[in-house]
DNA sequence: CAGAATCTAATCCATAAGGAGTATAGCTTT
DNA sequence: AAAGCTATACTCCTTATGGATTAGATTCTG
């Protein structure tokens, strides 16, 4: 079984380059290219399910719509598919940005030379994300310098009993948070969008609230989540 | 030439291990050996200019004085010599401490298994630190959960670049997230409610989400608030 | 066993929200 | 002066949401 890879760059001859070279080590289907955040994601909403990939490596500075926003918002749609930037760029505040949008390793195009494929392989052995050695460096760096610091914040303790919440009705509170539709979150549950709503109504009712963003609101100031 | 270097470890077969599998790389000397951090550090004063070493392999946990101890007072006395952590373990108090303390590199013992010589030589190469993949991907998500944060750039950064919204639609944006309706946020602006309306579906295009829910979700999770 | 929750599902209705398009005025940039 | 962006405002249409009510099935509990 071989695994979905996305390439995004702006430069037609990379894409190419670097999807010949994936496709040389016969572990992964390059399913998605595009040239552009923006395109990346149109095209991310077109695709079949099964050919979603699973790793998507995204060049950063891009015209239209560059890779940091791109892994932003691809990372809230599509939490699943890990974002791996491959670029030239390798100054702090790229770095930053970039891990700080979610993405899950970061390579350094002229470093990893050839061995980008031998680098995502290992990825998928070891779960943990690519990083170049000089972004590993750099990054280590970073914290000796100060520049960044250990923010000790032990998540508050996870209040049990949201308002005495059924364990259904907490079940369709997670998906309504989410954003999802009636229709959709029934769809996940297997049970008719109408039940949905009705459960979402007896929720509103014991929240005292009376539409989504109130639930929101009172979730996240509860720290539910 | 080959490079001088120190292994510091309380257990003796690790450390005769470690010795012979340096040796084999024929790079490399190992002119000095040491049970815990006190012994490292009186060792070295007592060792010939010559034979100092450029690298000490430092492990953690060590009766007597401890790596991190040994690292701060060492890399103080001897800046010139990289300090490489080479331990079995990987939680982030640890790897942040042993950072922070001046370690030049950080391996785990098990994961890099046979290739610390290669590792090593690599970083002469490089100039970069060596670092496991799996030490490194804890420090990316530690940058990622927040824990470490930037702290001569702060807030402001991530604020001002949400996603390029002009400044009405951030305002807007604001509103939007509080809960109001079109017709509500128009009123506090002194706008049209369709005027409103024409601004959030921008926010959308540029956000690339297509509801309230999804917006305030992608706020909280990007901490605009 | 009987009553109480709970989960399921449906209907009807009014309103809000999402989507797409058009248009104009003001301001900045080239 | 022309091009581009932003803010303003409108229309038409479809879909989703909130609100209220009814009701069968299942499970828990005193």
């Amino acid at each position: 079984m071989s695994v979905n890879i996305g390439i995004v760059d702006d430069v037609a001859s990379n894409r190419n380059i670097l999807k010949n070279k994936l496709l040389g080590h016969n572990h992964f289907e390059v399913t998605l290219t595009a040239a552009n955040g923006k395109d990346f994601l149109k095209k991310m909403q077109l695709l079949d399910l099964e050919l979603l990939p699973a790793v998507v490596l995204m060049d950063l500075e891009m015209p239209g719509m560059d890779g940091v926003d791109a892994i932003t918002t691809g990372s809230f749609l599509y939490p699943a598919v890990k974002f791996v930037v491959l670029t030239i760029f390798d100054d702090e505040d790229k770095i930053f940005n970039a891990i700080k949008a979610g993405a899950f390793g970061y390579l350094l195009k002229d470093e990893s030379g050839e061995n980008i494929a031998d680098m995502l392989w290992q990825m998928y052995e070891s779960g943990a994300g690519p990083i170049s050695p000089g972004i590993a460096h750099k990054i280590l760096q970073m914290v000796q310098h100060n520049e960044l610091t250990l923010t000790h914040k032990p998540e508050a303790a996870v209040q049990k009993t949201f308002f005495n919440l059924t364990e259904r009705e907490n079940e369709i509170l997670e998906l309504l948070v989410e954003g999802l539709m009636y229709r959709e979150i029934g769809a996940r549950l297997f049970i008719s969008g109408n039940t949905v709503k009705k459960h979402v109504m007896n929720i509103y009712n014991k929240l005292h609230v009376n539409s989504r963003i109130q639930v929101i609101h009172l979730a996240h100031k509860k720290k539910f989540f």
